[in-house]
DNA sequence: TTGAAAGCGCTAACAT
DNA sequence: ATGTTAGCGCTTTCAA
């Protein structure tokens, strides 16, 4: 490996501005107690010199690192990556993420953890040791982890824990996921659907609890019962199926029913349309998620929107201009929405659309 | 922001080991000259106190950086992010080449820049500045952008060009553009096709070029003329649209169409289908990609999967064991492959699958 | 085979 | 408002 040094260093510029190192360093860092004229000086040489400070010579010297770390769980990111099932939170995550991050000169670096390992603290920390970044963004299952919010804890590193809403440490975001399955209930309800099952998602993201406690609140609001009406499935197409069967061969059958996320609507769908229901007519569907898939489906399915990009970017702004402050008391609740398509009909009849 | 400082240095192991820092250095960077019970020592020290390397230290000694840069062009990437339409480009780079950078302990940072901005070398200069990366890997359009090039060169870092042939400094990497168009072809003539139309990508990606020349060779080895069955797209949905219309309006229409993409295969057969053709009866379709957005049509598309993972994690895999020595003198190629799916059957006849 | 010294590029702390 | 000094954690000389 050649040796390759910084090509333009601070003692350039300071050389070609005539002045000292720390003065140029003043001026990069937008730091007061620089004149004017100075700061026009200096600026000319960087921009003449094309000089870009090193971010490890900065870390080094214990200043930012300027480097905000994004997590995601390892096997499941790994594994719907090569399902390509259509998914795009990766992809929402980086685009929400690293966009923010580079407005503020930051960079986002993304990287795989295994949660379920039972050395997630080991392979964490040495991320952070090598990498040191100035944040960490939490997803779940991670921003639930102790080990994982310990760990940061610890190492006094700001951090945001994206779908959590409990106290502790780290800034607490989620993308309103009980009302969302509200706004879905109400939706149906609205169109006059009285029997609306649901179909869950995996217990170990507590964000499927929210998401059931929304559908119930809002069925009891509305006067309806939700007994026996929830499946649970684990956010894939097999227990979409599965919990889709069951909805489907109840004596009075559901004429809604909301998936707690694509993957299990459209399982929902294939089903219900394999065993002749016409949807939306005879049944009604909404998804959680709206990934692209939701586009490709006859018809296309009517679906709850996650702000990915939204919430990654705000979890980066508040960890950037927040730095090490105080933390907000309560979660920040980035709004979610529900978009109409194909999928949802008043029971028995047209489609709404 | 806190002033954070490694919690557990090189001093602290030294220390803990009762050897000099020197002879720790070496241990973690598998030196020879270390005796087995001394590296033994050592490494049970830093096994005990969860050591990690700094990176921004040993970058800043004159070392690796163990960071490999991939840069996407900005404004495509981002469209696409917001499209939300189904491809998986980013989210399969970053499977091959995270994963293979894993396995050697490196680490991938993924980018975006403007190719198309006059300061593209300001902007990858400064990105590399900052980071220091030890090698770069180019997709298209930048892997034939002279200016990136011819900078990575200047800087003496060793680059990966992907979807480039050309000589020139950097591994040149393709996924077989050529021969995939003439698989693709040849399957079309074998299920008895004779007039097969192509939907050319941009103009602006050579490998745009090398699929129509596939095309055009199988055609003209199978003895059929290729004359008037070429148009030309964008990749993009619309495109697609204006291209299909041509070739469906031919007097001579063609009995299967090849498309350089996924999107205008989907833009392929929604306008034929809108048109009253059954598809494959009445036409073939093949695209290019294999983004999962094939498996939500109807029919399910027969597609040339791009390699882009395998790709990538080739790239890496050159880049880091190969590092600044010598490059292959020849483009290395890794092979796509054929699947088939329900968009292709003989010519007016049966599905072939 | 091991250790000591010097320096990478930058910033914090302390002058002036 | 600007400059000087010391040191971050590591690796590269060079010495023993």
């Amino acid at each position: 490996m050649a040796r390759r040094r910084q090509a333009i260093t601070i003692k350039h510029v300071a050389a070609d501005a005539g002045v000292s190192l720390q003065t140029v360093s003043r001026v990069i860092n937008n730091e007061p107690n620089v004149r004017p004229a100075m700061q026009e000086r200096v600026q000319a040489s960087i921009d003449r010199l094309g000089y870009v400070p090193s971010i490890a010579a900065q870390r080094m010297s214990g200043s930012r690192s300027y480097l905000i770390l994004a997590i995601n769980d390892r096997d499941r990111t790994i594994a719907d990556w090569q399902a390509r099932q259509g998914g795009d939170w990766v992809d929402q995550m980086l685009l929400g993420g690293m966009l923010k991050c580079a407005e503020h000169g930051y960079r986002m670096i993304f990287e795989l953890v295994d949660t379920h390992s039972d050395h997630v603290e080991r392979e964490l920390g040495a991320a952070i040791a090598a990498l040191q970044p100035d944040g960490v963004i939490l997803t779940p299952p991670h921003s639930e982890n102790i080990l994982i919010t310990g760990l940061l804890a610890k190492l006094k590193i700001p951090f945001a824990r994206i779908g959590s809403i409990a106290a502790g440490p780290g800034i607490a975001l989620t993308m309103d996921d009980e009302g969302s399955a509200r706004i879905a209930t109400e939706h149906l309800v609205a169109l006059g659907h009285q029997l609306i099952g649901f179909i869950a998602g995996s217990d170990e993201y507590s964000l499927s609890g929210w998401r059931v406690e929304g559908w119930q609140k809002a069925m009891a609001d509305a006067g309806f019962a939700h007994e026996g009406l929830l499946y649970r499935g684990d956010f894939g197409y097999d227990s979409g199926v599965a919990a889709a069967n069951a909805l489907l061969d109840l004596k009075d059958r559901p004429t809604a029913i909301i998936a707690s996320n694509d993957q299990m609507a459209l399982a929902l769908l294939d089903t219900a349309t394999g065993r002749g229901l016409k949807v939306p007519q005879e049944l009604s569907i909404i998804s959680f998620d709206n990934s692209p898939l939701v586009r490709f489906t006859s018809p296309q399915l009517t679906a709850i929107d996650q702000p990915i990009a939204a919430t990654f970017s705000k979890a980066v702004e508040l960890l950037i201009i927040n730095g090490s402050g105080p933390e907000p008391e309560q979660p920040v609740v980035i709004q979610s929405s529900l978009i109409e398509r194909g999928s949802t009909a008043q029971p028995g009849g047209n489609a709404n659309r």
